[in-house]
DNA sequence: TACATCGTACGAAATTTATCCTACCTTTGG
DNA sequence: CCAAAGGTAGGATAAATTTCGTACGATGTA
């Protein structure tokens, strides 16, 4: 048996993982040097550790990689948006049963939305209703 | 070495764990039977592995339970709203950088909102914007 | 009473996730 | 050329999570 064939869904990352994409999302495309040095500004990882993961979710799929060159440059496989959509959804349906309002109502029911917070969701719900 | 003192803040649930509160949530205190038949409608788990998960989560503090009789009832230690609550600020911190419009504009976005749901939602904008 | 049934407790095993050690190759600077 | 620095690959190990086997006490009923 060779590698494992991507899945043609997305595997739900893990915790470790997520940090990762995190790193690249919002870097992009970057080796695993850059990627172990941010972990690092938070918490201490060892750099093999950091490589370890990236080479596993490249064979996930959740990675590309770049191999043409010495330092391998890594990148999400999938959007952004696309993936966290996806756990957005999840969310969603495991805490709320699907329910968009209750988890709107949750989230501006605790301080976790301030003034302008509100003011842009508001905003966004006009647009929305012009539209279609 | 008697029993583990509770933290002080909320362990997070695993992923078995939250499958057990959601349970508990929908339906009331139970006994571990109540508990594995509900979760036996969607996956085929040993009994034993319910109430180990559930004596675990009682050690830990997540759940309560009444031993005055041969059948345990266990209950949830913290309301509902309260765990789902931060397990939303640490989804939004961790996903959208504690921005909820983000959030917002992402569950809107996808069609994960029904025409009812954002119906609700605006409604809920409104009452809110009146109070303060 | 005797026995089947249903409960808890406890420990161990299995699985998944995360971290690191070691070996070895490539590049760079003297 | 040679050593040092930095890269990847792969296996081993650790840690966390999940599942289950076994023992044994309590309950109900013929």
């Amino acid at each position: 048996m060779k590698a494992k064939q991507p899945a043609n869904h997305i595997p739900e990352p893990t915790k470790a993982e997520l940090e990762i994409l995190q790193v690249l999302w919002e870097h992009g495309p970057s080796t695993v040097r850059f990627v172990n040095d941010q972990l690092n500004d938070q918490r201490e990882v060892n750099y093999t550790s950091t490589l370890k993961q990236m080479q596993i979710m490249a064979e996930k799929g959740i990675l590309n990689r770049d191999e043409s060159q010495m330092k391998h440059i890594y990148m999400p496989a999938e959007a952004e948006q696309k993936t966290k959509g996806f756990l957005l959804d999840r969310f969603l349906n495991t805490l709320y049963k699907g329910s968009a309002s209750s988890l709107v109502m949750q989230l501006l029911g605790n301080q976790q939305a301030s003034e302008e917070e509100i003011k842009a969701i508001q905003d966004l719900l006009k647009k929305l209703d012009k539209k279609p």
